[in-house]
DNA sequence: AAATATTGCAACCGCTGGATG
DNA sequence: CCATCCAGCGGTTGCAATATT
């Protein structure tokens, strides 16, 4: 039976968070056949992580945020997912698409007007990646710095609001047929309705763990 | 207003490495 | 050890939205 593709729906994403509240995010060949979704246990994943995932900051990358991903990437070059985990709440994709776009942009630039010192990717330059920054990308990323305003919400066609709503219900719970179950599938969806996110700024934006600390010295 | 180009992002694909039997 | 399975990673593609001509 050929796997479904593609975007997926709004019922899909219900029943994905719905199944992962249960069985965790682990499995996932698993979740995808409990689900009965139709889809491969990689893009179940690959939705939760991306986009379904109750921790995900959603809105523009800040102006903080693109330091350190220059910086980091400077340091370790394309290890996206290494780099999302210093970013609490980005995904690996996401970063990647930035970075991305973002060079793309710089390319463009220097076709615009070419510079003669070009070196880019060594330590010794992250400075130097950082005054290089487009003008435009910065223009673009100070003119959203009162990010807080920004609607996380505002998502095309359905919140992620929305769906938590739904799934927090505990009527809905309590409609499951996994009877033996409830109190941990309870806990287990209450641990996971997002908790007021990362104090916006307030909280530093990543923590060198130690490993980082001692290879960046 | 229509056509075309560009951008942003979600999703897929292929590969790799770790866990397990 | 070796084979198999699965999760995760990085690269790439496709397409809708937006900007430009």
């Amino acid at each position: 039976m050929a796997m479904r593709k593609g975007p997926w729906g709004e019922q899909e994403d219900l029943q994905l968070v719905r199944i992962v509240g249960l069985f965790g995010d682990r499995r996932w060949d698993f979740i995808a056949k409990v689900s009965g979704l139709n889809r491969t246990g990689k893009s179940c994943r690959l939705r939760w992580v991306n986009y379904l995932h109750p921790d995900l900051k959603r809105g523009r990358i800040t102006p903080q945020e693109e330091r350190l991903i220059l910086e980091l990437h400077s340091r370790w070059g394309n290890r996206w997912s290494r780099i999302a985990r210093k970013l609490p709440g980005r995904t690996d994709n996401e970063i990647k698409n930035y970075w991305r776009t973002h060079m793309r942009k710089k390319a463009q630039e220097r076709k615009r007007k070419p510079c003669p010192s070009s070196s880019s990717s060594s330590l010794t330059c992250i400075s130097a990646a950082q005054s290089e920054l487009p003008t435009e990308v910065v223009a673009e990323s100070s003119s959203t710095s009162a990010l807080g305003e920004i609607s996380d919400d505002a998502v095309e066609g359905y919140s992620m609001d929305q769906i938590w709503n739904e799934i927090a219900m505990p009527d809905m719970i309590s409609g499951l047929s996994f009877g033996e179950c409830k109190d941990e599938v309870y806990d287990s969806l209450c641990s996971a309705i997002p908790s007021p996110m990362w104090e916006y700024c307030s909280y530093p934006l990543w923590k060198m763990d130690d490993e980082d600390f001692q290879a960046y010295h």
